[in-house]
DNA sequence: TAAATATTTTAGATTAGCCTAAAAAAAAAT
DNA sequence: ATTTTTTTTTAGGCTAATCTAAAATATTTA
């Protein structure tokens, strides 16, 4: 059984490692969990006791299958929470992390069976990115930024790479949203800004910092 | 702030004086929530640091405003949860506790604004209990036990004093839940066990041990 | 390749929540 | 009104998760 601190590490070293496939190092560790690096040194002695990293000082860590299995169940519960929190309790999108990281640490084997049912085995989260099953396997998402999109490229919205509520709240302003259609009208070369239609009515210039976190289909 | 366990001291104090009205002991504290009564007046202490309780050293304890606030609140998503698990999620209303026991802790202001919203704005749990409002305020149960019924009385089961598993599940098996229309059939003097029409139905006989457990209308 | 820098680990403390054993206070019994 | 019993508190320790400061290792640079 891990605690709840011990489970926020796994997710963490499960994102950082991009999937389980690089090596993960305390620092990085550290800085997203917003702890020192010796107190991550600490935990990782002991996670690896637990088997669910592999561990060799100074050389940093990846996760066992053990751990990865861990680290899928948790994300699993996070995003189909937040698919309640939106679909259900009509939150946007931009305010349900934070409530999603506390509900994933509940425990009960039927309730997250229960609640994949109540939602109608949802695919995607509300930011596009793919819900595992209970197997832990997901379909990875088969999408393009916006910025590497050709001119006249029509797409869904699907996900985005940065999820500040920043960013979601200038976007919600510009109205685009998961699920919006947007078709790249031109590039302008001097700043590398693109003009996108959105929904086939209003077009926008969005500059290409904002471009590369929008992810869209194909 | 208060911590999880914190929370459940203050809703511990509160059941245990009956909603507040009388002292409570520091053992029947460590009995309930299965601590040492040393570990007990540790946190006592602590606890009236922070104000929620009245504490003099060995005379028990006392919730102030403050406290008895904050454990309608916990009360209040206690109850909100349960009614999402039993009325959304399809539980039964023996399955719900332990689950609610943790979903009452999770931290956000708009969270149960939204939930309540959600359910209707529920008065009563699945066991019976009345929900508090935002305020903590709630509307007692007007409720009388199943073996102070008179002979020929009839009520809708509208709460249980005990809410173990085990009774719980025998009143599935007996077909007694919340909302059953009960009949007091006849009063068998021997024993105080009481034969009860269900539903206009079938017909059972329960102990007097059952029967003061059982709380029906008026 | 040796020195400088950066990263990571260890050592030793701290806090929350719990424990056992012993002391103190209150309540019950003689 | 003592003595006995029960209840409650204090004293001292333990574990999980964190910290700071110092030591060890790895990496980079000259």
């Amino acid at each position: 059984m891990l605690t709840f601190t011990e489970e926020n590490y796994l997710k963490a070293i499960y994102h950082l490692s991009d999937h389980g496939r690089n090596d993960v190092s305390t620092n990085a560790i550290s800085e997203v969990l917003k702890t020192k690096p010796a107190s991550v040194s600490d935990m990782l002695r002991k996670l690896a006791d637990k088997n669910v990293i592999n561990y060799i000082k100074y050389q940093g860590v990846t996760l066992t299958h053990k751990g990865k299995k861990e680290a899928l169940q948790i994300i699993r519960k996070h995003r189909l929470w937040e698919v309640f929190l939106v679909e259900k309790l009509k939150f946007n999108w931009d305010e349900v992390h934070e409530i999603a990281e506390q509900l994933e640490h509940i425990q009960s084997k039927f309730l997250i069976k229960r609640l994949d049912e109540f939602l109608g085995y949802p695919q995607h989260d509300p930011h596009g990115d793919p819900i595992p099953n209970e197997n832990g396997e997901m379909i990875p998402k088969k999408q393009i930024s916006l910025s590497e999109a050709p001119v006249q490229k029509q797409g869904i919205v699907m996900g985005l790479k940065e999820t500040s509520p920043l960013f979601l709240q200038y976007l919600d302003k510009i109205n685009i949203y998961l699920g919006a259609k947007v078709k790249v009208v031109d590039r302008i070369e001097f700043d590398s800004s693109i003009e996108i239609q959105i929904d086939g009515k209003k077009t926008a210039i969005v500059s290409n910092e904002v471009a590369k976190n929008i992810l869209i289909t194909e």
